[in-house]
DNA sequence: CTGAAAGCGCTAACAC
DNA sequence: GTGTTAGCGCTTTCAG
């Protein structure tokens, strides 16, 4: 049997609306009255629904967080960091995860929509497939922030990194540093990422003079095991580019288990940089040369932002964030330059 | 203006409990009818309100799963295989993260009662403080499974590691190796496998002859600074031992990071062995050697476990499910039975 | 200071 | 096949 306020009021022979207010603390019960009811709701084991309390108040304290992939510390570093924020204002959150598949996403964005959540953090699969019901979200006034990815066909604020900016340093290191030829293990193609830093690499490259040919370019779909293969299929090729751009932090891990099964050493063989800094990433021989991004800060300025919009739903200045990455200098990018002569 | 049942039902002057039968796909409705509410929900953007259903229905399909941190990849990994087996079946999950914190843990444990789920999913942060509240849960007869960690004193089924037997594999394989001496990165103490570990250790070095100095046990934490700490502080000590054991996958990084600072080679100087294999076991240099548990495995038994309960609440059979660790040698142990006339 | 009543959105039992 | 009614647990007027 439910311990309810009904319950509760039966017992002490006094009204529910006497009951809840003790409980909420509401003025207009007597202190006596409310120390008994206070007592026997601790030892009845009472818990406040708020299924029923959010019915009749409208909001449930509850927000949902979407992402593709929790396996990935880029992911599960954002979304502590949310937890850290959200936690202390009092928000529980669903965690929803998509694994690049929209059909996944669609479901989850409907079970949120469905529990009435406060709010919504979304790193979206694509740019197409769930437009509508994201309008369908934002129509509704329910507050969105997009992180890590956004659909920018959508007027909605966003924090994102700035992948172009990221990626161009990657590039005019790599041609500083002698490299004529690229090669790219790419994101799953159809997100907002995949194709920012796809089509950042391969412009910037071309600005550059740096060739870049088609079958250089293989699809790591976002994960490690991807990139894997796609390493594998990469050193198929005849002939190949003297350096390796690799899209993100756990493709990274698979391209070197390639590396390594394959005997290719860093970088006299080839060189190496990658978007993302994960720890392993320095403890790597060689360390690994890359631009960074903060996921922890990425992850507390979209719940910030998204706090904001459901304290202030008026306020439509759907602004974005873009956060600029950090290029960090190792080990694994060989200088062309100044040796020609070397010992090989 | 919200979307209701009323509201359709208004809007198509029928009763909204027709409306209710012709979206659910209950019998009773002529199909022509049930078309005209069915295209009438979808233009508004119905969506039925999970509160106001699970009221009346019970359940909120709806669950809780409880960890220490969401930065360790062997927690999210858990996560991940849950979400992998709580998705297909409709489920949504509430995460909450405790950071090893009773009062944490407390609040996100009432929300989870508050929130009506069907089950929660905990890693407890220790065997004593919240006892009570575990205890309350349990009877309030809502399932509940405990993994990676239990509280041993409460009959509730659990999926987690045999640490023991972990911790002695590895120990075992020092003393082989002719290790007489050992230091400890400790977890978390107050935490089940924090003491598991501890104990198993000390118990086993002392069974073998190892050789285990008060100060050669430093705590760290079970996080990657804490360990870094930690491990500065033990090579304060003026006599160190020959080998050391970390006991959790992240610490490692904190360790080989003050060993990288402080110029201590592995295996020449000091021998390595880990609790857990985290990719990056393999891809340090040396690769270290370690017992392996499966974080995957774990979640999918644990989550599997929860379903059954929610499935057949009656059935008390209060199992555990204790799986064993997998011995993966590498090269971070030094064999000093072969090395005595070394070259140095 | 306390009680009575209405209603949040939905479903199910019961009428017709 | 469709409508009526009651109620899940809670809060909030409005009475008294």
């Amino acid at each position: 049997m439910k311990v309810t306020i009904k319950r509760i009021a039966e017992i002490l022979k006094v009204n529910p609306s006497t009951v809840s207010r003790a409980l909420r603390g509401k003025p207009g019960v007597s202190e006596e009255l409310r120390n008994k009811i206070l007592r026997t709701a601790e030892e009845l084991g009472y818990y406040p629904d708020t299924r029923a309390r959010s019915l009749k108040e409208g909001s449930t304290r509850t927000i949902g967080i979407l992402i593709p992939d929790m396996g990935n510390p880029f992911f599960a570093n954002a979304v502590a960091a949310m937890e850290r924020v959200l936690f202390p204002m009092g928000y529980s959150f669903f965690l929803c995860v998509t694994e690049e598949d929209n059909e996944k996403e669609r479901i989850n964005l409907q079970k949120l929509l469905s529990y009435n959540v406060d709010g919504i953090l979304a790193a979206p699969v694509d740019r197409i497939k769930n437009i509508k019901l994201y309008k369908q979200i934002q129509s509704k006034g329910i507050p969105l922030v997009f992180f890590d990815r956004r659909i920018v066909d959508l007027k909605v604020p966003y924090a994102v990194t700035d992948n172009r900016d990221g990626v161009y340093k990657l590039m005019d290191y790599l041609k500083k540093m002698g490299h004529e030829s690229l090669g790219i293990i790419t994101l799953h193609r159809e997100s907002y990422t995949g194709m920012e830093r796809l089509n950042a690499a391969i412009e910037r490259a071309k600005e550059l003079g740096m060739e870049v040919r088609e079958n250089w370019i293989k699809d790591g779909k976002s994960t490690q095991r991807g990139a894997y293969e796609a390493a594998k299929e990469l050193f198929k090729e005849r002939k190949l580019p003297t350096a390796l751009f690799v899209c993100n932090n756990v493709m990274t891990l698979g391209v070197m288990k390639a590396l390594k099964e394959l005997s290719i050493s860093v970088p006299d063989s080839i060189s190496l940089v990658t978007f993302d800094d994960s720890f392993w990433n320095q403890i790597f021989d060689p360390p690994v040369t890359c631009v960074a991004q903060d996921p922890m800060q990425l992850g507390m300025i979209a719940a910030t932002m998204l706090l904001n919009s459901i304290k202030y739903p008026d306020q439509q200045e759907q602004d974005g964030v873009i956060l600029k990455t950090h290029f960090i200098e190792r080990y694994s990018v060989k200088n062309l330059l100044i040796t020609t002569n070397g010992e090989g």
